[in-house]
DNA sequence: TACTAAAGTTTGATTACTCAAACTCATGGT
DNA sequence: ACCATGAGTTTGAGTAATCAAACTTTAGTA
């Protein structure tokens, strides 16, 4: 569009911070942090944000974006979605690897192309983590889903999507026979070493931390073990 | 690899520009032609390429590559070209918008996604325009061609190469049936008016310049109607 | 040979992005 | 109520790429 690809980052990175914060204000230092800038540059540089009516905020305030701001997000999340399911489906590369792919594709690719992309993959609606696909018009559809820390002992569950982009997060849970659409069943909960010991359907148990588990999410099957 | 997409731009339109001359070496305002901008512009750009050991250049004489710059160069070129090779054979794109769009996109291709997207598309030896791809190691085949505009009246040839990458000319050819690939027969060549008219295989009879047919490249077929 | 036009170079300024370091504000703990 | 700490901002400087305009060289022409 007209944004320079910095500013796209920015907008990117903005919305993201956003959505995980409480007051639905991101504040400037994680926004730094996730673009790995120094908070300086990013205080200037979310300045020309709001001179282009791109984003609100105010001295020593959080940032929030406008809804011009929100549009080219989204936008820029569809790029960046689609390009990861292309990426996975159409070249058969490994998820763990795509997301630091689709970062740099994002920014290079035109409406045309995108939608020639779109069609190729039969216009999908999740992208290969389980994100929503944001839709050409900005419609978001998040799924209806809970952390799978949030699993009692015993419960069945449906892996629906992975939050953590971390290569080795996902490489684990591709080992682990833990992929999007897979079901699993919470074995056991061990709240003082703050592990869960989960058994995807056909697989053997593994453990991991709560934390991690809350960046897992499911939605629970009824029937028990 | 280690240079920045304005230099990658550089590499790619030095060495296009040295193919073409007669010298074996780019002028400085044809490599600033090639890339919009001002010959000052180029001549400080080329400065950092010598210095990175990328060309060669003294002052007021032409522009060489080096090994290395021409390693460099092919390397961008063969994104360049399985980039368009994959927006018409995958995503169906028309070959006359392709050129635009991997000048942007082959800035943003990972080795690893390249490789990926070689062995998708079958690994070709040649891009929708008759281009050569050099391969990964930098080996280039160029194909046996002429121009056609050296043929003569009444022989007929196969298309192979289009070498302008103008929109409106790769319109204007697919519209007449010549594509690449195709075969055609010379009906009549008039040097004064600087025309050829060009019948393709089952197709009617166009006229262009003999400028633009030097553009096109053809195999000859033997044998006349 | 001398001069001019074309090609190339240099200089100084500008824009976009960045950092380090000095500074300012907000707040929670005793 | 103070004030130290951490979060945020400003300032000054640097890099990469660019242009316009002044300047230099080359080469062809008269």
């Amino acid at each position: 569009m007209l944004a320079t690809e910095t500013v796209e980052n920015y907008l990117k990175a903005i919305y993201l911070v956003q959505r995980e914060a409480a007051a639905g204000e991101a504040p400037m230092g994680k926004i730094a942090a996730a673009l790995g800038v120094t908070a300086g540059t990013a205080t200037s540089m979310v300045k020309k944000l709001v001179a282009a009516r791109l984003a609100r905020h105010e001295r020593f305030g959080g940032v929030r974006l406008t809804a011009k701001g929100t549009r080219a997000a989204l936008d820029i999340l569809r790029r960046h979605r689609l390009v990861e399911t292309f990426l996975v489906d159409t070249l058969g590369l490994d998820w763990s690897v795509v997301h630091d792919e689709a970062e740099r594709l994002e920014h290079a690719i035109s409406p045309m192309v995108l939608d020639a992309l779109d069609r190729h993959l039969g216009r999908p609606a999740f992208d290969p983590h389980g994100d929503p696909i944001p839709r050409a018009d900005g419609a978001l559809q998040e799924s209806e889903a809970m952390p799978m820390s949030e699993l009692g002992a015993g419960d069945g569950a449906r892996l629906v999507r992975v939050l953590d982009q971390r290569g080795d997060s996902l490489r684990f849970l591709r080992a682990s026979g833990l992929k999007v659409g897979a079901t699993l069943r919470v074995v056991a909960i061990e709240p003082g070493a703050g592990v869960m010991r989960i058994r995807p359907d056909g697989g053997t148990v593994v453990s991991m931390s709560t934390t991690a588990a809350s960046r897992v999410l499911v939605r629970p099957l009824r029937g028990r073990s």
